[in-house]
DNA sequence: TCTGGGGTCCTAGGACCC
DNA sequence: TCTGGGGTCCTAGGACCC
């Protein structure tokens, strides 16, 4: 619903909101995940929906408003939404529908302009300054593209219009659902001021402490702070948000950002103190974040492991290595160092490990030098066969023999490999807590 | 309250080189 | 031989975003 004092959307005689100024637009669905599965359920159009389960001790990714009026919250744990509203209906994400709504929706701001950069699969800033003289004002575009997306995916969407990027975001936010909100650069200040601190982007549970602490509650307060207390408390960030308290972004629109590292995470059902467990897992997720580097043209040089503890403690260890790779034995190889001389007890009870891949450069010319007995061209020839098998007949076709089920050898990175256990099957079949009871 | 998975950016200390 | 200072790289951790 928005805010009694958000500008009306098109004025009774349809006139356009004053966007002089203006030229970034921040387009955010509303409620994405559970909107595209109101859109292929009619039937639960007006009613509470929420879309949960986003891991194996699951949280929950996207309600309704309906919902949202209980005080379901993204990053809520499902039991607790479960809680404030049991009417609900739960259902479980269908990630490539998501995938496949958005890249239409992309596709529909990419006809208005080519200066398009999404920031995730929900939402993202178009610089208009090159299509007005084709489709009109900021404001008139806005329009447009809510019109195009209501009209081609059945969902809503609202749409901020600003003359810097963090002004757009934070006015989509402002408007949200099904608003268009306009803020025109001379009334930038008069916009940002009376919000909230924690309304910046940037400013989470941490700053907003701190910001606390100064006495300072709203944009306005940060603004009118000596910077140097800010930095002196902050840091850096203390000068990002005294900038932006004064209406001031440099950053532009970048239409194709570089990606600066791939990895993969994963939470396990129960914990895990078993280190051969842990190994394979990492077997896992070295092999899924080898694909990734791959499936990007990237090979890459840092390779870091994340072990969260039962206490939700969380370490990092990192190597870099002489070589980039793109090679999952490689990967793995590291990882299992990394794991091993970590420091942490040996029967230390892991929640959670993740591989990460960083320091990325482009594979083609990335030549490398060979050692004798380095056989890391017939690898990544051997694992380039691997992504084919498994493009053509579906990423269960073909995995290291480790992974399988019921096959006792264990993942060997070297010498010190030993024997293996029945490997965890994927989280979301170990995380069937959501049902369907379209009923309710 | 009992916490996912994908990331980015910043800080700080130490090693190393000139 | 001992010393200083600046720059760069590496590593670990943490805040933050959706």
């Amino acid at each position: 619903m928005p805010a009694p004092d958000t500008p009306a959307e098109p004025a009774p005689d349809g006139a356009l909101p004053d966007d002089s100024g203006c030229h970034v637009l921040h387009v955010d669905m509303d409620a994405f995940y559970a909107s595209v599965e109101v859109r292929d359920r009619p039937e639960l159009t007006g009613r509470p929906v929420v879309v949960g389960g986003l891991g194996p001790r699951s949280v929950v990714l996207s309600a309704t408003y309906e919902a949202r009026a209980f005080g379901v919250r993204s990053a809520m744990p499902v039991g607790r939404a479960r809680r404030l509203c049991p009417q609900a209906v739960y259902i479980p994400p269908r990630h490539g529908l998501y995938g496949e709504v958005s890249r239409e929706v992309m596709a529909v701001f990419r006809s208005i302009t080519p200066e398009v950069e999404p920031l995730s699969l929900d939402e993202a800033f178009l610089d208009v300054s090159g299509s007005r003289r084709r489709l009109g004002s900021p404001a008139r575009i806005a329009r447009l593209i809510r019109a195009q997306v209501r009209e081609q995916q059945g969902i809503t969407c609202s749409v901020g219009v600003a003359p810097v990027k963090f002004a757009a975001k934070i006015a989509s936010a402002r408007c949200k659902p099904d608003g268009l909100l306009v803020v025109p650069a001379a009334d930038l200040l008069g916009f940002l001021h009376p919000l909230p601190a924690s309304a910046l982007w940037g400013v989470g549970e941490h700053a907003e402490d701190v910001l606390a602490r100064l006495g300072l509650r709203t944009v306005g307060d940060i603004a009118h702070v000596p910077l140097a207390t800010l930095q002196r408390e902050l840091g850096a960030a203390g000068e990002h948000l005294w900038t932006l308290a004064w209406g001031r972004d440099e950053r532009r629109v970048v239409p194709q950002r570089e990606e600066k590292s791939v990895g993969a995470e994963e939470t396990f059902p129960a914990d895990v103190d078993d280190p051969e467990v842990i190994r394979r897992e990492l077997l896992r997720l070295s092999g899924r974040t080898a694909h990734a580097l791959r499936a990007a043209g990237c090979v890459a040089r840092t390779i870091s492991v994340k072990l969260r503890l039962a206490s939700f403690k969380t370490i990092t260890r990192s190597r870099t290595l002489a070589e980039p790779t793109d090679v999952a034995r490689e990967i793995y190889a590291t990882a299992c160092a990394l794991y091993e001389g970590s420091g942490l007890d040996a029967r230390a009870r892991l929640r959670l490990v993740g591989v990460r891949a960083a320091g990325l450069r482009p594979a083609a010319g990335a030549a490398r030098q060979l050692a004798f007995g380095d056989r890391p061209a017939g690898w990544r020839e051997a694992e380039r066969a691997v992504d084919q098998i498994a493009r053509r007949f579906g990423s269960d076709a073909i995995r290291p023999a480790a992974l399988f089920p019921g096959d006792r050898q264990a993942p060997s990175p070297g010498p010190s490999g030993s024997e293996g256990r029945k490997p965890s099957s994927k989280a979301w079949e170990e995380a069937r807590i959501l049902e369907n009871e379209p009923g309710i």
